[in-house]
DNA sequence: TTTATTGTTCGATAATTCCCGAACATATTG
DNA sequence: CAATATGTTCGGGAATTATCGAACAATAAA
């Protein structure tokens, strides 16, 4: 599969586009699936989801610079770029996560 | 103009819909105009904008709960709901204004 | 090498969103 | 009442987004 992935420069990561990426509540979960571990095989932050709908979301998440696609054989270890955002933006993944799953 | 206005009671008020009306810059530069002042009549906070789309993005953010909107006369006075905002998400607003206007 | 697994890419469709002009409703002012 | 100012509603058109099946590429395993 992957060869490489593009992810955004620290520079390049924007608050609208974060916030956008966090908006949708299918991607807010992926997030806070990967709040606790390390790292996540991309298929399991959408447990029985269609692959293209994984893709597509794991993808919008990459783009904004939420999270790091890192590919290793036929898997992709996604983990959340909390380095970069809680530098650009300190706080805003706690506050996202403080936010209980029905709010 | 207007008779009444909907507002989310606060345990309507969900993260998804907040984070997707902050996630647009127009909306974004919107919150920040209201950020320092108690209230902002409708149209100061779109200058040299369409009056309808004004409408649009002030009826977005008013629906996300992210702000109040109070008629009086033919004015619309438009602020921040940080009593329901700083409760449910606290801290949300200060990392969002934190956030540099190019960021 | 054949098979199975993981994930991407490519449509296609439905739904949403954005932008704005035109017409309208409401309220103030002359 | 007539004129003006503020903001909404309606409509359409362009652009984006969400969802997902099918075909495909790449890697690992048998």
């Amino acid at each position: 599969m992957p060869r490489t992935y593009a992810h955004p420069d620290p520079e390049d990561v924007k608050l609208p586009r974060v916030l956008f990426a966090l908006s949708d509540p299918v991607r807010l979960e992926m997030v806070r699936i990967l709040a606790d571990r390390e790292a996540v095989n991309s298929l399991d932050l959408g447990p029985g989801m269609p692959k293209s709908t994984v893709t597509h979301h794991t993808r919008i998440l990459r783009e904004a610079g939420v999270t790091n696609t890192r590919p290793e054989g036929r898997n992709c270890w996604i983990s959340l770029r909390r380095d970069v955002l809680d530098v650009k933006f300190p706080g805003l993944v706690d506050v996202v996560l403080a936010a209980g799953t029905d709010t």
